[in-house]
DNA sequence: TATAGTGTATTATTGTGTTAGTACAGTAGT
DNA sequence: ACTACTGTACTAACACAATAATACACTATA
């Protein structure tokens, strides 16, 4: 349910994911999402790395928290295929980046991604 | 001459620059590599990081060192080829991890590299 | 031999991300 | 009203990477 890679900042992995939750539709507009404590548990992370996620997210407008209540989905959800349209862009280029520093062109890399087998 | 990517790790990134310069020939087999502290000079870091990272290719065979002189490549450097094709590879797995996690298929993937542009 | 440069080792400090624990004010449901 | 659950805030502690500043033994060269 949550994919964490321990070898990153779990926070923007976080906020990561819970954007693609609402883009998918996991995460309804105007629905509220799990409580801080119960993303906590699922995710297994601490209670304050999950505030610290969605108070990023608060921030940037995807969620809005009603005290007491719990958070929840805001309904211009526009903004978190934005966001994710974003990430994969970054995710890319920095992976281009890495692979050009081991001496690839942008040629080389199209063709070694073309033929990848898992 | 030294990229560095100031979001992760100095010390692997080292590593694997160096690995590349020993692949390319720009390091030679048995040849003296520039010494730690000019390197610490030359990439902008800590003498410390880059001693940790000498100590770690030295750990695996690429490199050798003679004490009060500096350090040589090694002329298995074979060893070098074949830790950049697994840097390559991890490179590759992280990056289809990473967009896989934001809802794409390895298809999509692939469509999404083939046609990017810098 | 003297000096400068080499690898190597050690300790302390800084910054960042995460965890841990606690506390408070507000809401919901009984 | 009471209780349980919410978001929010705060401080302390920990782990890790990197920096800083030395120190020492060895080699090369003039």
């Amino acid at each position: 349910m949550w994919e964490l890679d321990k070898s990153r900042p779990i926070c923007p992995q976080l906020c990561e994911q819970i954007c693609v939750k609402i883009a998918n539709g996991e995460y309804k507009a105007d629905e509220r999402i799990p409580s801080v404590r119960e993303i906590a548990v699922e995710a297994g992370v601490n209670p304050n790395t999950v505030q610290k996620a969605l108070a990023t997210l608060t921030e940037q407008g995807l969620l809005y928290s009603m005290r007491g209540s719990g958070m929840y989905v805001s309904n211009n959800n526009s903004g978190a295929s934005e966001k994710i349209d974003e990430i994969k862009e970054q995710n890319t280029i920095k992976f281009i980046d890495s692979m050009k520093v081991l001496g690839l062109s942008l040629e080389e890399i199209k063709e070694y991604v073309k033929g990848w087998k898992e």
